[in-house]
DNA sequence: TCCAACAGTTCCGAAGTTCCGAACTATGGG
DNA sequence: CCCATAGTTCGGAACTTCGGAACTGTTGGA
């Protein structure tokens, strides 16, 4: 097991978070560590609305938000605690993660995502 | 040659917008589009920076940002004429576009896409 | 009217990405 | 030491993206 790497701040590209957060379940989970009060080990979050996420895919879930620099991820023990980076990422790039957790809230009405009032952290 | 499908904007939906902007190309076309004044045919913006992308991949950019909600597309004659839709979208999803495009602004400063801060409408 | 040039679109194969089950690797408890 | 738990890696099937070649639709000229 590689010892999960994190991107520094200055090297987070815009089209990674849009990548990362483009997928409706990654946003929920995104919105869900946020709201968690900033750590949740993965198995917390395993399944997304009524929707059941395969471990192998969680698994690269986190990935792909740890990478685009959304989130940290360390091991405590037999789990991994992920927290959100949302103060960095909010300076770096001021009102990004707001307009797009925003934009899943309002859509949620209508159907899908549990992203409901996305108050920050 | 089918008539150009344009979502209704209640339709419209932030993953599509995320992953039509994941793209950096992607996202200076539309940035160009919005600063050009609204309207652009699609041959003008063949080269993004210094890169040369082919017309059936800038074809299909289009096709993707048409489909987001992004954009409105409308033959007039022999070229397809395009502006965005931004008041649209910044309408039903508050600040999601706004902090889209700060993003790659600022961010363009280290490389990458030609959105440097507000041109001439 | 016919033809060439032009602006975009469609088609399709190669290359890449995503999804998820099965097998695997750590860690901690008994 | 062995088992259970929490996550990762592997690998193949399904899907997406890219881009060249061929196509369609429009216009302007002979």
């Amino acid at each position: 097991m590689r010892p999960l790497f994190h991107p520094a701040i200055e090297d987070v590209r815009p089209e990674a978070i849009l990548h990362a957060l483009a997928d409706p379940n990654r946003a929920a989970i995104f919105a869900k560590i946020m709201r968690a009060g900033c750590v949740e080990a993965c198995s917390a979050l395993a399944a997304v609305g009524d929707r059941v996420i395969p471990k192998s895919s969680l698994s690269n879930h986190f990935k792909v938000l740890r990478e685009a620099g959304l989130i940290r991820s360390e091991r405590h023990g037999v789990e991994v605690r992920n927290s959100s980076r949302w103060a960095e990422v909010e300076a770096r790039f001021p009102g990004l993660l707001t307009g797009i957790i925003n934009a899943y809230a309002s859509d949620a009405g209508a159907d899908s995502a549990d992203a409901t009032a996305a108050g920050p952290r």
